[in-house]
DNA sequence: TGCCAGGCCCTCTTTAGGGCCTT
């Protein structure tokens, strides 16, 4: 198990959907898998700076008097920044997570050199009669035990890594591969549906 | 002032549109 295997798993709590429109994380939770096993966390909130509106204090259970006296997300993030240092990270529709990543460290100017996964993609492809991909929906559709508030930003995490952890074993079962590096995992979520049986029967594992 | 996301995926597609998922 090479470092590129052990995983960050996060996600943000925001103001909104768009950090190129101003929105800001209010709180980071995150997860790390080392060798299958959950061996550290991380959890945070953090000041925006201004008042949150009401739709995502009732969407998050976050409100405005939780976040008074806060540290800045300057603050917060750069510890985040240390804990996912030389990490590769997974987030449940990892794009969104990845621009408030990229957002908020480029306003410290930080970087991390790690790569993203997502694990609503590899849902899409393994979980087809799922009535949908969100991160509650599979938590009940895999019969993981989920005890906790969802959209709060570590409960979240927990469940992503619980759900990615099932996944990976599920694929490694079904095409009895050793082990399901990060590099094909990141396949399995970026191969269409049609052509996944195929990368994965012919054992295309490329760990570069 | 007021506007306001974006990436992936499917299909009645590719000279496009709309649903899903994240807050």
């Amino acid at each position: 198990m090479s470092n590129a295997d052990t995983v960050i798993v996060l996600d943000f709590e925001t103001t909104g959907l768009s950090p190129d429109h101003g929105d800001r994380a209010i709180e980071i939770g995150a997860v790390k898998i080392e060798a299958g096993v959950v061996t550290d966390r991380f959890q945070a909130l953090m000041n925006p700076g201004r008042r949150i509106n009401s739709f995502i204090e009732n969407y998050t259970g976050i409100t405005n008097y939780m976040l008074q006296g806060q540290p800045s997300c300057e603050e917060v993030m750069q510890q985040f920044a240390d804990f996912i240092q030389g990490f590769n990270l997974v987030a449940h529709n990892s794009s969104f997570d990845k621009r408030f990543l990229d957002a908020e460290l480029t306003r410290i100017s930080r970087y991390y050199q790690g790569d993203f996964a997502c694990s609503m993609l590899i849902a899409r492809r393994i979980y087809q009669n799922a009535t949908n991909h969100k991160l509650s929906t599979l938590i009940d559709y895999t019969n993981i035990h989920a005890e906790g508030e969802f959209h709060r930003a570590l409960f979240d995490a927990e469940m992503t890594a619980k759900l990615w952890l099932v996944m990976l074993e599920q694929v490694r079962k079904e095409y009895t591969l050793d082990d399901i590096p990060f590099s094909l995992a990141q396949k399995i979520a970026k191969t269409p549906k049609n052509k996944l049986n195929q990368l994965l029967a012919n054992r295309v594992i490329n760990a570069g």
